[in-house]
DNA sequence: AACCACGGCAACCGCCAATAT
DNA sequence: CATATTGGCGGTTGCCGTGGT
């Protein structure tokens, strides 16, 4: 345990080379920030301008590391920075994002504006990762193709089935087609089609498990291809800004706050729904 | 009501690359 | 060219809220 008290927190002293403590340091303030420091350290960078980290946060007064004023900005008090759940398609994102490009979390953070790297490293390891551990997967490309296989499929189904339940219980539409054919030019199919892509390669485990549950992959290979070619291309054409589908709930709310809590939650459905089909989990 | 276990997440740490001196 | 500083990144820690007993 590092601070014992984190609103007293201070650093143990560091010393010299002598073993003499050195006194400067003992003045730096560490753990959680205080409303006035966040006041100190936006209104510093309103007037000045980021960078310089060591020497804007001596300037403004604060008695932390450049380090730790630089990531209080960029992972908290940024004016951009979202707050508050991820959206199924943001989670969807960053599992296509992470199948390709792994712990890049700054690159995958890159395309979901408004979402830290910090956020999404924390989303994925105590979400994603731990159903990976859950679920009987030992390797991680296992995992990764159960992700694409059911998972992704999954997320997709109910992101559908929760938007049309919305539907009928507030008389307003279902996920907007517009947005569907953004995210996913198959979705809005799904339910009626029987077809199963060729182009999907999945582990037969993962394979009988989609057969099993009147799954098809025809979404999933929607979305995966989508992903490749934006990645191919250098992303621009499918990112969370590119298809508006950030602006587009904040402007249609066509999906709820209780809506939104009940989808990331998904995960947690669908590890059941694992278990009630036979997959191994360990609990 | 009290205690405990657990999960989420903010913050820190160490390392490395780029840049400045 | 060598050294110092800065910025960025991924991994880890531990506080705190919440739910279960």
């Amino acid at each position: 345990m590092l601070n014992a008290d984190p609103h007293m927190a201070m650093p143990p002293l560091k010393k010299s080379s002598l073993g003499i403590p050195i006194e400067e340091d003992s003045e730096l303030r560490r753990g959680p920030w205080t409303l006035e420091e966040d006041t100190l350290l936006i209104h510093y960078i309103t007037r000045h301008g980021e960078g310089r980290w060591n020497m804007l946060a001596k300037s403004a007064g604060l008695k932390r590391t450049g380090k730790s004023c630089r990531l209080r900005w960029l992972n908290y008090l940024k004016p951009d920075i979202k707050r508050g759940n991820l959206t199924p398609q943001e989670q969807l994102l960053i599992l296509e994002l992470h199948s390709k490009w792994g712990n890049r979390w700054s690159k995958i953070a890159r395309h979901l504006p408004g979402r830290t790297d910090n956020e999404i490293k924390n989303y994925w390891r105590t979400r994603v990762q731990k159903r990976a551990r859950q679920v009987s997967v030992d390797d991680g490309k296992g995992f990764v193709e159960a992700v694409r296989c059911f998972w992704m499929p999954r997320l997709l189904r109910k992101v559908d089935e929760t938007s049309s339940f919305k539907g009928m219980m507030s008389s307003q539409s279902s996920v907007p087609s517009e947005l569907l054919s953004c995210m996913d030019p198959s979705l809005s199919t799904i339910k009626h089609s029987s077809e199963k892509s060729s182009s999907v390669t999945c582990p037969t485990s993962f394979a009988n498990i989609s057969e099993q549950t009147e799954l098809t992959s025809p979404s999933t290979y929607g979305h995966s291809q989508m992903v490749n070619e934006a990645c191919n291309s250098g992303i621009s054409g499918y990112d969370m800004e590119s298809i508006s589908a950030v602006g587009f709930y904040e402007e249609s709310n066509w999906i709820s706050d209780e809506m939104t809590d009940a989808l990331w939650n998904i995960d947690e459905m669908m590890f059941r729904e694992l278990e009630e089909i036979g997959i191994n989990t360990i609990i």
